[in-house]
DNA sequence: GTTAGCATGTAAGGAGTTACATGATTTT
DNA sequence: AAAATCATGTAACTCCTTACATGCTAAC
């Protein structure tokens, strides 16, 4: 059985890769790249990087001077309390291309897709349409479903309801028009370059 | 503390309401109301029930042919399965009431918000109007930060984080507007009538 | 006859939050 | 001097899903 959230995993790997963090930071950038809606508490970071260190995919650098810590975000920060700043291992990296390559059924779902969408700057091109299209085919289901069942039960639902389900079915056909602009984009000069540079520039002239 | 997941509890009372039901056919009706992106598990509903039988608000109905269960929602359904059939109570009316009385800060999180709207029909247009501007005040707090956030790590974002970010942007200035629409269909019509009747009619001049 | 749907449950476990515990440093 | 922010952790608990266990009826 595959497990289902590798969510926390992959995004702090993803991080890392940026530059070597310790965790109150990695907190932050995590809740800034993914947007949840609560913030994510140390009671799971903590345990999670604890765990990823057992797995041997980062180490602890316990170094509080260095200039490993300091050269990446923070200035001058040099008397401040001993701070545990996490690295990738070889592992770690090559730990994160897998589950960047991966493009099954799991990625398209709701928990996982906004991180896999995050780290499309280091996905293969293939990879990205694949998981673009099955995200898209995962919400042309669900307007299926809702518009079939807001057909049949609009006479028994009041106003409030259904205006519920209206909105509900608009916000799934407007990521269902988000999810199109991307894949053309893709497939536009998708093909012709290949490069995973950082001023790749997906859809300006979306929207 | 106040409990933050009364939302299954609420849903099966507000749905009951109506009729009562036995537990597999609760499961549909609270699958379709409330649109879950997963369907809810018997895991959570079933011993649910019988937490809410213990506290008083629903009491089981064991008489498989009985017609206060074939009245309502199933047509000769005599032979099956022995069928518990939950029925309100006047408590679990009263608690019912409480609940939908209730417009404090919890009301208008993700969580509660959609299954507070979804009874909207049986709460007073002053509780409705309050959870409406509690969570609109929610989503443009939301909006600040998450242009700012835009605004400050610009630079520092590949196009496919800022795209998501875009995107996420995007869905809670959506958001803003149908709550703007639906506060002021309230006011406008809110003030004079004052029913809760199944042919009261909300924005069908929205979107 | 076997698959799909009806119907009710329990046990184990995953994934996360809240609340607690601790303490330094910076800002007001 | 107090409050905010930095920084790391643990224990208990909540809520929910998955997987299992059981058995009946309808349709194909």
């Amino acid at each position: 059985m595959p497990r289902r959230s590798d969510v926390l995993e992959t995004a702090v790997l993803g991080l890392l890769h940026e530059s070597p963090m310790h965790g109150y930071e990695l907190r932050k950038r995590l809740n800034a790249v993914l947007g949840w809606g609560r913030a994510l508490s140390y009671g799971s970071l903590y345990p999670c990087l604890k765990a990823m260190v057992t797995k041997g995919w980062i180490v602890e650098d316990t170094s509080s001077g260095s200039d490993a810590s300091r050269s990446a975000t923070a200035p001058a920060l040099a008397g401040r309390r001993a701070r545990i700043v996490y690295e990738l291992t070889a592992e770690g990296k090559e730990h994160f291309q897998d589950l960047l390559g991966d493009a099954g059924p799991s990625t398209w779902e709701d928990e996982n897709f906004d991180v896999r969408f995050a780290f499309f700057a280091r996905t293969d091109v293939e990879v990205r349409l694949r998981i673009l299209e099955g995200r898209r085919s995962r919400m042309e289901d669900r307007l299926e479903k809702l518009r079939s069942s807001l057909q049949r039960t609009r006479e028994r639902m009041d106003g409030y309801t259904l205006e519920l389900h209206r909105h509900g079915l608009e916000s799934v056909e407007r990521e269902v028009r988000w999810l199109n602009e991307l894949i053309d984009a893709e497939r536009e000069h998708g093909t012709a370059e290949r490069q995973h540079g950082r001023d790749r520039e997906p859809p300006t002239d979306v929207g």
